[in-house]
Parts: C-alpha cells; structure tokens; sequence
DNA sequence: TTTCTAGTAGACCGATCGGTCTACACTGCC
DNA sequence: GGCAGTGTAGACCGATCGGTCTACTAGAAA
C-alpha cells in the first residue's frame, strides 16, 4: 500500500469534519475531493458504495471511538466522581468545546439511508444507555431516574451544540459538561 | 389576486414544513414545486429571490409567530405559574409534541445564506432572552442565574428535539416542557 | 372594452450532482 | 521479469440542481 496518498485515517478524518460541519446532503463529491486531495475514481475505490457507505465509515468509526475512548471511561475502576470528571472532559474536546456539531445531529436529516439513521439511533442508545448505567450502578441513583437522567443529561450536551451553531455561544454546551455531576450522581457522591 | 392557485399562507406552510424536515440543502426546488403544486416560474414570481427568500420569509414568518402567539404568554398579566403552563402547552403544540424538528437547527447547517443565519441567531436569542426576562421579573431569579437558566431551558427543549429525531423517543423533550417551571422560577412560586 | 398587473406555464440554461468506465502506475509476490 | 492486486487519473454519463425567459391567462380598474 505504497501507492497511497493518503492513508485511510486521514481520509476518514477528512470526512468526519465535513460531515459534521456540512451535514450530508451538503457534503458533496465535489467538496470531499477537494478536501481530501482524491479524485472521484479513488474515493470510489475506497468506499465501493459511495457517499452514503463514506457516511456510514464515518459514523462506525466515531461511534466506535465515542464508545472505546470515552463512554468506556465511565466504567473503569475507582472514583465516580473522577470518572465523570474524565469523562466529561473527554465530551469537552470531542466537541471541540462546543465548536463542533455532532453527526447524530448533522447525518440525520436527510433520511435516505437506512443505515445512517439505524447507526445513529443505536449509538445515540448507546451513549444514553451508559450514563444511566453509570448513573444506576456508580451514581447511586434508582433505575427509573437514572435513565431520565441520563437523557436529559445527553439532551443538554445536544441542545448545547445547537444553541452553539445557530448563536455561537457555547456556555449551555460548557455547563451541560459541568452538570454532569449533579445529573447522574446522587448528591454527597 | 383571484388568479392564485394556492395562498402566500398555504405555500408558507408547506415551504416551513419542508425546510422543517428536510433542512435547506435538502429541500429541491423540485421538492418544493411537488409539495406545493406550483411550477418554478411561479415560486420565482413570488420568491423573486429564489430559494434564499423562501428560507428567510419562512424564518421570519415562523420567529414572528412564535414572538407573538408563543413568546408574548410570558408578558401577559395574570399568574406566572399559569402564565408558563401556557406557554409550555404552546410549545409542545408547535413542535408537535417534540416530532418537528426545529428551523433554527434544520435551516443552520447551511452556512452559504448570511441572511438565515442572522435571523435565525436572532430568533434564537430572542427565545432565550424572552425565558430569561420572564425568569427574572416573574421566577424571581436573579438576573445571571435567571439567564443561565433560560440557556438551559432552550438547551434542553433543543436537545430534546434531536433525540426525538434520532431515536423517536420524544420523552426528553416533553421531560424539557415540564421543567420549564423548576427551571425558570423559584420554588415556592 | 381596453389596459395593466398578478400569476401560472413550458421550455431552456449552465453548473453540479453522484456515479461509471477505461487506462495507467506502483508494489509485492512468485 | 511477469502477474495480480491496489490505487490514482481523466473522461464521461444521466439526472438534478437553482435559475431565467417568453408566453399566455385571469381578474381588476379605468
């Protein structure tokens, strides 16, 4: 694999930024040529199904790494509290602190592609799934409350991007991360 | 005006449904002549502007009517509580119970209209400032707290709206209607 | 009745869309 | 060295994109 001009990362990089700024139906073929230096015949090589199977790369590999790099983080032992605070940190810079909107958001509104919407909808379960897991087993909270919380813990973080995108302002995707405490811990933990 | 097909208020709607769901790049001109059952030399005869006028009369439309027939519940006389109450069910209503996404997300994504994206910055501060007077002279918070709060609120109704959109599960964003009192007033209010 | 304006229609335009195909170059293996 | 597989390139395709222009119709006003 000499030949390459550039290694699947960086493509693959290349085309998570476009997909999250742009969304999908604004990144066109156009727009990924140019920014990841390959003409049209290598990215077809690359990614056989075209456009939607480079969406579909794009939002396994980040889910992967949401789940392996950051949600995993919540159930490593030792502190809770500490946990979290890694955790949140980890969500600060994922998101370039607000700066960056979410492909859960972005890929999702056009719906043609059924496997980017299945995609998303099992990684937003996912992430929601393990803060109310984190919530129940290490924030003390009842099950019931725990998912609830869970949700609207990951609702704020989404709301807080949106809020980023449209006005600029970042402090409810900031606080969102600071909540995370007092959302899935019971207080004194 | 005998000669129209279809009134500004049916074209209106159609067109703020379409960008709605299907955000601006996604929305065709060829999409829009299917909904609203007029050819293009009539939108354009209408829209002289194209598809950017459509977007920015939609926005304007749609951030006037959530000012006056949304927004202005909270300035009214009577209890605050009630007041809310209102103002939540209002809500609920326009974001049909949390299934239609919201314009100043779906509209944003694409950045090339400075036009949108002003308005759509405004309505949204608007929304927040309007939540955050309403906390601060009605909810009794104090005038910072009373801002983050409202930041908060629109997060969370946000958040919730793309959750909605992601996964179908619309409880976050009811969950954000019925906070809005424990979140933009002091208890006991 | 005539004129003017509003509104709709059909045809057309250049640009861009996502995708396909043939050809060539490079690398590694036998 | 030859072959097969990988990867890039240029040219091309039909469809769709947003937009434009000419023509016709309907309705209101003079």
């Amino acid at each position: 694999m000499g030949l390459q001009k550039f290694s699947e990362n960086e493509v693959l990089n290349t085309l998570t930024g476009l997909f999250r700024h742009h969304g999908y139906d604004g990144t066109s073929l156009s727009l990924i040529m140019k920014a990841t230096g390959l003409v049209k015949a290598s990215l077809y090589h690359r990614f056989r199904g075209g456009k939607e199977e480079m969406a579909v790369t794009v939002m396994d590999r980040v889910a992967g790494e949401f789940a392996s790099d950051l949600l995993a983080l919540l159930n490593e032992p030792g502190d809770p509290a500490e946990r979290l605070r890694k955790t949140g940190e980890r969500l600060r810079k994922f998101y370039g602190s607000g700066k960056k909107a979410c492909l859960l958001d972005t890929l999702t509104l056009n719906r043609d592609s059924p496997a980017v919407q299945a995609r998303a909808k099992a990684a937003l379960e996912f992430w929601i799934d393990s803060f109310a897991r984190f919530a129940e087993d290490s924030g003390g909270l009842p099950r019931v409350l725990a998912m609830a919380r869970a949700q609207d813990a990951v609702s704020a973080l989404e709301g807080g991007l949106v809020i980023s995108r449209v006005s600029g302002n970042r402090a409810p995707f900031l606080r969102a991360i600071e909540s995370l405490p007092e959302r899935l811990m019971r207080p004194g933990r």
